[in-house]
DNA sequence: GCCATCCTTCCGACCGGACGGTAGGCTGTC
DNA sequence: GACAGCCTACCGTCCGGTCGGAAGGATGGC
């Protein structure tokens, strides 16, 4: 206590403002890193932002420069890992023709990408829901593009007559991203699972079956 | 307002106490009825009690009555769909010996329980890292009899041959699990695709591919 | 059958604390 | 000197939980 507006400084043990030169691009940088270690362990709601502007050693007055409001960062996170994940996409479709290597590729892919925006990830899936109106919209849309771009794969193997016929498109490419999307909760969790491995796997599994 | 505390009652038009007939576990259930709704649609935290009161027609009072906390409600939602899910394991392990079949059962039986205990589900996934020590330690060591049962049943079509031996159990059994849950968020949603179809569907890809 | 008593069930007002957000001032950069 | 970056102090609100009491069922004695 005291201290309080102390009367012209002189401020015997003032923290130097800016240590590691002037950047406060940097300073937004580590409020969104201090965010998505604290959204992904404790979730948005749990984490105030009193407890991220403390980790990034700030403010909350500082946040509140750097963003309009608590969701609003949260949008720019979600927004961060759609971009993402919709280039990524125009990658695999660029690349081979054949709709058994687009799908064991979709598979690499998601899982590659939970793997590393893992925070990312967990913290879209769990507050997803929490954005409001047009927020919600524009990110739903977004998703529904990578979803239908699954979905159109898909489908694109089944009318060549490489995938099965008496298999739904929809309903296989939700089973699809459901088994990657789960993965969050387990992938490096539990010792050296490599992405590659499984992700070999999980297109054996779907391609050719678990049947001996 | 005044009101309060009127000198020897006459209660012009108190509303009756008991209009269905005396019976508390009636109200019991039918706060929990309103927090299953409240719950899947705005999560947890963003439910206060004093709504799950308000819906179910009554006040924090008749809530604290019956439970001790709000952790406390949360925690008898996420026992009750557990329970419901161990059973259900066991009836399944009484049942058929072939792996094949097995698989198939889980698949169908996994989704039939997202689709009855829908709210449930929602529910348990989203908030179970908010159970404090112990009950999360409770409720993770059912949640791990659950995914050994399936891990079990894969590894025995292993070793008897009935399933590829390429790949490994445990992986497999992460997908599947995976496939089955994520259909929380889609299953019922869009359309009438029937439980036992998406199963049979599901089976269809995981046992014997999806390759033509 | 009736009454006095206890106990469960439920109500309503209240408390303390946490948290999102704001306002105004200081400080260093350009 | 203007302005961006950052900080301190503060506000209003909401919410989990508590407490004392009222109202009505259950119980037991007569």
């Amino acid at each position: 206590m005291a201290r309080a507006t102390s009367a012209r400084g002189e401020s015997t043990r003032r923290r130097q403002r800016w240590p590691d030169g002037y950047d406060p691009e940097n300073t937004r940088r580590s409020l969104i890193t201090s965010a998505l270690e604290l959204f992904e362990r404790s979730g948005f709601d749990r984490t105030s932002v009193q407890e991220i502007a403390d980790q990034a050693h700030l403010t909350k007055g500082a946040f509140y420069h750097h963003f309009e409001s608590k969701d609003d960062l949260l949008r720019h996170i979600q927004e961060e890992y759609l971009e993402a994940q919709l280039t990524a996409i125009q990658q695999i479709e660029a690349g081979s023709d054949d709709p058994k290597v687009r799908v064991a590729e979709l598979i690499r892919f998601s899982l590659r990408s939970v793997a590393e925006y893992r925070a990312h990830v967990t913290i879209f899936y769990q507050e997803r829901r929490y954005l409001t109106g047009e927020l919600f919209a524009e990110v739903t849309r977004k998703r529904d593009l990578v979803e239908a771009a699954f979905a159109g794969m898909i489908q694109d193997g089944v009318t060549k007559g490489v995938l099965r016929a008496d298999v739904d498109a929809r309903i296989a490419t939700f089973g699809l991203v459901g088994m990657c999307a789960w993965a969050y909760q387990w992938l490096n969790m539990a010792g050296p699972l490599s992405v590659e491995e499984v992700a070999r796997q999980f297109s054996a599994m779907v391609l050719e079956g678990l049947a001996a």
